[in-house]
DNA sequence: ATGTCGATTTGCT
DNA sequence: GCAAATCGACATA
């Protein structure tokens, strides 16, 4: 498990965030160390939100808020956010400065740490441990009040490399989940999806 | 297999 | 006050 300890070189979360979705995240190992406990996944589905133009993203019109402050920091770090009530989302922060952009982490492949994940989750299956954006933070203990903003190169949540190079083949562009409300940006195909593989949601 | 609905808190209008 | 980058429980078929 030397790869897991590995980290993703920050000056790579500053490329382009459609770029850092397919070439850098997609078939990465998410990993988190909290509460003394390992665990960690291959990340397989991925969704791209861009500050400015794009109606579905939190940092819409560069809306500088408490929530989104965190986006308009250096990309490598990360935006971890609460919603319908008790759900947390894990976001990588992408682009220099200013420029608000971050990649939603949908789904990952159980790698790590299995028996923590369903401890956590109250749930022994695989497929359900870490396919969803919910289900994952959960899974990794992953929290808004305790990682919000944190250091991706730090060691207690960051992104191990891929081991091995994704083919464009191998991903699939869909709409975006859950984003119905933001018009003609509802419909864009900036969810980016692992072919091959049970450990997407549905 | 598919649909509807409740949970529950944060942040903005 | 309301809707939200969701999930799981339960209903109906």
């Amino acid at each position: 498990m030397e790869q897991l300890q590995q980290k993703i070189p920050q000056e790579q979360y500053l490329l382009d965030p459609f770029r850092v979705a397919t070439e850098v995240l997609l078939g990465a190992y998410l990993c988190s160390n909290v509460d003394e406990e390992f665990t960690a996944g291959k990340i397989t589905e991925v969704e791209v939100y861009l500050g400015g133009e794009d109606k579905a993203c939190h940092a819409y019109q560069f809306k500088r808020t408490k929530r989104t402050e965190v986006m308009f920091h250096q990309g490598g770090c990360a935006y971890i956010f609460f919603v319908y009530g008790m759900h947390h989302q894990f976001c990588v922060v992408t682009s220099p400065i200013d420029s608000p952009n971050a990649i939603l982490i949908r789904a990952l492949e159980p790698v790590a740490g299995i028996s923590t994940m369903q401890k956590r989750r109250h749930l022994q299956q695989l497929t359900l441990l870490t396919t969803g954006p919910g289900r994952l933070c959960q899974a990794l203990g992953i929290q808004t009040k305790l990682h919000n903003g944190i250091d991706l190169t730090g060691n207690t949540l960051w992104i191990a490399p891929a081991t091995t190079v994704i083919k464009t083949e191998q991903i699939k562009a869909t709409p975006r989940i859950g984003v119905g409300y933001a018009q003609e940006y509802a419909h864009k195909n900036w969810r980016f999806v692992l072919q091959n593989t049970p450990f997407v949601s549905k």
